[in-house]
DNA sequence: CAAAACCGATAGTAATACTATTAAATTTGC
DNA sequence: GCAAATTTAATAGTATTACTATCGGTTTTG
């Protein structure tokens, strides 16, 4: 994955920065340890200000890249759903069978992310663990509807367009291809988050992903099994 | 449904609240208002100093009640919980069927709530909204693991083990019963969020609850049908 | 009817979420 | 290679937030 990769770069809606942060070295300095910062201190106690004293710049210099600390985690968000979106696609490509092809982007969506260093200023592992602690804060507001008009989650929506038409692929007559497209990507977020802070009700082992479970219910849902 | 219910008192962990609000009138107010203030501003503009304007009241006050707007969601979420609870139990009291009773229950979990009085100070319609719209962030937080330890959650964990338990008694073999409980009842206000605002990505119809979906789900994944 | 509890009002604090301005450093374009 | 443009860092300032503390006046209760 590393090798096919290397020379990706992930394009990301140009209304949700002010100024690209991948176009300079302070831009990929906030990105990469606005990571870090939200990732320690979580999100809601994170500010521009805490994150120039980390990288040795200034408030408002931030401010030259993000209009506010929201946009950087739409921004983070983004990120995310595009670089997962690259895996699914690489992960199906040539593959003609529906079902092998439905199997492939289960693993792919439900997966606990390990080390990967396909991008130097990046962690992929924290990057997936704020994802899973903070994703939903970044359309969970009252202004989602005009953020949607702007195009920020239009990588994420694209992504579950594509789960949706693996899913329809494999059973044509199946009728809620989206409603359990939905359920396989934002449920998996949330597994993973109960698998770590409310484990009485989690159905996972500490080390367990949500996989299986959802290869399970898809297959089941859809009346197919998948060929090996 | 009113009738039965109109003697009960919905019971929050006393950890929850500085004082009961439910002990005085200024008390019910500040609940009954803050439903409608947050529904209107969005949790994350609400302010005690706005609320108290609308009820006539201080800042200072509504501080006695709540060391802060965190716990009042929390407070709210736990009413909203608890409610719905005493619904599934209702609902399922003295049926002997699993799978009748799995129905039932995954009827009362997910369909859209209509309008209700059961309750004179709060509007059920529009706390189930703010369920759907603010109850993620009541736990996506930094101190997610103390307030579970102290209790905040333990309305909603019960509920899941509620499912959880008509879900296993449904087909004994299952191996997700808790992934699948926590799918239906997490999962169920996801997909009324997307209704509402990804509506490009979102499977159902204007007024349609997932209900549908989620009985195919579940009585699919399970290897069960529902009798009539 | 006295003590306790409750409520509203005011004041104050540290932090947040910015905006504006300026001056130094760096990049670029000819 | 130098002037112009851009970028950055630093400082200052504002309105708001999220509280805490104190203090009377009112209401409740034992």
């Amino acid at each position: 994955m590393q090798k096919l990769l290397s020379n990706l770069k992930i394009t990301i809606n140009e209304n949700i920065f002010l100024k690209d942060p991948e176009s300079s070295d302070l831009g990929k300095r906030i990105v990469e340890n606005s990571i870090l910062l939200i990732d320690e201190i979580g999100f809601d106690d994170f500010t521009f200000k805490k994150l120039g004293a980390k990288i040795g710049s200034n408030e408002s210099s931030i401010y030259r890249y993000f209009e506010n600390k929201h946009n950087l985690l739409v921004y983070l968000a983004s990120w995310y759903w595009s670089w997962t979106e690259y895996q699914l696609v690489f992960a199906i490509n040539n593959i003609a069978d529906p079902l092998k092809k439905l199997d492939l982007a289960i693993e792919v969506l439900t997966k606990t992310t390990t080390l990967d260093s396909t991008f130097k200023h990046i962690d992929e592992v924290v990057l997936k663990r704020i994802i899973i602690n903070e994703y939903s804060k970044s359309y969970l507001t009252k202004q989602v509807d005009l953020d949607n008009d702007e195009g920020y989650f239009s990588i994420y929506k694209r992504l579950v367009i594509r789960l949706k038409e693996i899913i329809q692929e494999a059973n044509k007559d199946y009728k809620h291809a989206f409603c359990l497209a939905n359920t396989v990507i934002e449920g998996s977020l949330h597994q993973q988050y109960l698998k770590d802070h409310f484990k009485s009700i989690s159905g996972l082992k500490p080390n367990e992903a949500p996989t299986e479970f959802y290869k399970d219910l898809v297959f089941n849902t859809l009346n197919i099994s998948p060929n090996e």
